[in-house]
DNA sequence: ACAACTCATCAAATTATGTTGATCCAAACA
DNA sequence: TGTTTGGATCAACATAATTTGATGAGTTGT
């Protein structure tokens, strides 16, 4: 697969990534799509508070979301992980071009 | 090679590379090592800022430094960049598992 | 229509990060 | 020794991210 994203789309991902309460609900979300209120009470922490970090999550495009009723079902996106990896190995091969050191 | 990182430092990493003057640093080592005084040239920022986002960069493994005389060389360390992949590949994996949707 | 429920959003308060300018320390050089 | 240079660090300020509590919009059930 080719990487796609943008540095500006991979900075803000890696940030998402980033945030200790973002890693618990991916985990959580790892065991399979839930709703909000299911979420809310697998992680204790309060509705807006998830709410919150859901956002940034589906914006980095982490997570998908899907309206059922007054259900919202969020799921994970491994496909943004992937693309993730990509430009990540992308920046590795650029660093690991065999440059010189300093002459002292 | 094995995932060696630690949530912690996975974060700690992840919070590193998140950053756009940081990325800029780590495209200007990928030239090859350089000393803080001609990173400050090349990146047309103050010494006291520079030297703080060296620091951050050090502090997660992404850099290294070597003194000689009065200059400070920093050079990447593109073995950080690979723990990182192994982490996020772990994650990926581990959100890849086929999960079943709710059912409504 | 009304009440209860799910969830997003907003403003205010809090906390974390990044920036600036000053200061200090060590190395080099006169 | 006195002076200059390279670089780290500190305190004060500025900005950005997160948390909280309140409100509102849509949905379901009575």
């Amino acid at each position: 697969m080719q990487n796609t994203l943008t540095t500006e789309q991979s900075r803000q991902t890696l940030k998402a990534l980033a945030d200790p309460t973002r890693l618990d609900v991916i985990h959580a979300l790892a065991e399979g799509e839930r709703c909000v209120c299911d979420l809310t009470a697998d992680l204790g922490i309060t509705q807006s508070r998830l709410s919150f970090h859901l956002r940034v999550l589906r914006d980095c495009g982490l997570l998908a979301d899907r309206h059922s009723g007054r259900w919202t079902y969020y799921r994970l996106q491994p496909d943004a992980l992937s693309a993730l990896e990509d430009w990540l190995a992308a920046l590795r091969q650029h660093c690991s071009r065999s440059a010189p050191l300093c002459s002292d």
